[in-house]
DNA sequence: AAATTTTGCACAAACGATTGCGCCATTCAA
DNA sequence: TTGAATGGCGCAATCGTTTGTGCAAAATTT
């Protein structure tokens, strides 16, 4: 059996020192208290001789703060979402700081359970990438004193600090390779409605078109979930149209994977019977039956500035150089649409 | 501005009660400790009212346990794991705890530091997918005695309790099928050697072939990682080949992936050039270029029994009947392996 | 040699919860 | 009327850290 000392009160006695002087040697603070070289050296030895770790949650309560950050994400089964949690979580290793990570299961109701729990976990700051259009809950969090990032979207009629993708320049970005191949007739089938992320992908859509000259179809716009189920369900409804579009704009990866299972069923192919674009570049992305062209968002990048603006938001006072930012994203051109030479 | 009670002697004050009254109602004492019943609902209301929430740090401390979860995964952003992770979360926090999450860059040394990090934290148990074939530092941390349950693989030489598919059945069922379609020269690229998950598969690889009085094919044995590259890699060396294999058993998901990138590359078809089985079935698969033969693991059982088991470890005194399981995987069959009517 | 400064460390009080024990008031039994 | 039993709650110690303050001993100055 290993020599083993529990706290650092057993280290100290065995060490023949005072617990505050273990403490500080530990928080590299001898110089400042005087603590003799060959008194710190003891008790480095010592701790590693008994295998001596603090204890971070009497370390946690004294200090006031825990080095933990919440991450509340709506799906981390996503690898959209799944990517920037690594990078967060890496990034905040790397600092010191553990992630306690919740799934919103993108209920409302279950992120604000989630954020009462941080809250009540003495969290340092939370990340969010909020569930749905209500963000009363979030902002109450936020004035309650806990730092507070919001990724992937940001919250209108707040000013809660925001790392997000450029939404409408990527859209933007889709729909003018759309238009310059030749297509007219695009539908748009959008994730939840009124979600910022969406309406600039929509805002986007629109403001293609109409740069232009090319007149707005409302029944094209359709849907009103990010999964796979309204893909599909939105793509037999484009299918049974009277005047069909030759295209469509895919607001996320899930749903574009719902338009293909549609497609298949009805025996269409992309991109001859049917073009495509979608958000959200995925390993899959070039090897699908037809190599999808779509909209790579910056997860890393995401992932690491929304921690390094937490970081700044719990460290500095002055909180006036805090910056939201949209990102930019990158379009990446394969073979889902398909060339009209002739206007349809 | 809300009235707000940040501790239990606040509320106490507020109150006119003892912290020891409110924390006894609060906990649903108030029997045990004949608090009156127009006392209790006192202090519930007015734990309402200053919208106090108890400090769980300092309940941690003193309880020593902190309703905290280890969660260490090689890679987060891997839907596989993505999606375990998912369910151990919503299991967890049904039952009052929280995650915290690990990403251990499929490194050793990130794990063993994972590992102290949360035992310093005190959480309550720990989950994990191991990184490597080293197990020590896993095996110390529980000898410590903190509860631990492996899951995705098992490690050999410990009786570590763990949670995994059965990955030689999922193995043998991929080339039943395989050479039931008549193929006879089939190519295993494999993930990392001497991982139980990867052992297993392979085991499995060869039974297969034994049983129908198929030789082994040493060379049709190759890699040694389960990402991306190694599957291009090696399929790269496979089409190389004097006598190249007619399929290839694929032993992940990112390997499948190389794969289909380097046969893309060369102009190859599946099935028509090569046929594939691939471990890990995944949302796109029935819309890639050819729909895949895959074995799904059961994710979500594997994530459920891991947190079932965790908890039974960390309740129950007589850890008898802590059992490990192997659950069943499931081949599901689509295009991408092609019928051989004569044999090769 | 006395006074002062510096060195080197320890005492004890927090942090916010839980809990063994104790104490007073009331009710009941004798 | 007294003693015992019960009801209803509070005191103070504790969990393992950190830290403001304090106090000897050694070194230096006067």
């Amino acid at each position: 059996m290993v020599k083993k000392a529990n706290n650092i009160k057993e280290l100290a006695e065995k060490l023949k020192l005072s617990p505050t002087t273990v403490s500080r040697v530990l928080n590299g603070k001898s110089k400042t208290f005087r603590i003799s070289s060959v008194t710190s050296q003891k008790v480095f030895d010592g701790a590693r001789e008994y295998n001596y770790s603090p204890n971070r949650i009497a370390r946690g309560l004294k200090l006031e703060k825990t080095e933990t950050l919440g991450l509340i994400i709506p799906d981390i089964a996503n690898p959209y979402f799944g990517s920037i949690a690594k990078t967060i979580e890496v990034e905040a290793h790397k600092r010191g700081y553990s992630i306690i990570l919740g799934d919103s299961l993108e209920e409302v109701s279950t992120e604000a359970e989630l954020l009462k729990l941080l809250t009540g976990r003495k969290a340092d700051g939370i990340i969010i990438a909020p569930a749905g259009k209500k963000s009363r809950h979030i902002v109450e969090a936020e004035q309650q004193g806990i730092p507070l990032v919001v990724i992937d979207r940001f919250l209108p009629d707040t000013n809660l600090p925001y790392i997000t993708t450029n939404n409408y320049a990527g859209a933007l970005m889709a729909m003018e390779h759309l238009i310059e191949m030749g297509h007219r007739n695009i539908a748009c089938i959008q994730g939840i409605n009124g979600i910022s992320a969406n309406t600039d992908r929509v805002q986007g859509y629109c403001d293609a078109l109409r740069k232009k000259g090319i007149a707005i179809n409302d029944h094209y716009i359709l849907g009103n979930d990010f999964g796979e189920l309204n893909g599909y369900n939105q793509t037999r409804k484009i299918l049974k149209m009277h005047h069909p579009p030759t295209a469509i704009f895919a607001l996320s990866n899930l749903i574009s994977l719902g338009i293909l299972r549609a497609l298949k069923e009805e025996g269409l192919k992309v991109p001859d019977d049917m073009s495509l674009v979608s958000f959200d570049e995925q390993p899959y992305s070039p090897f699908l039956a037809c190599p999808m062209t779509t909209v790579e968002q910056p997860r890393n990048e995401i992932g690491k500035e929304a921690f390094e603006l937490l970081l700044q938001i719990i460290n500095d006072k002055n909180q006036e150089n805090i910056i939201s930012k949209k990102l930019m994203p990158k379009l990446i051109i394969r073979d889902s649409v398909k060339k009209f030479s002739i206007s349809n």
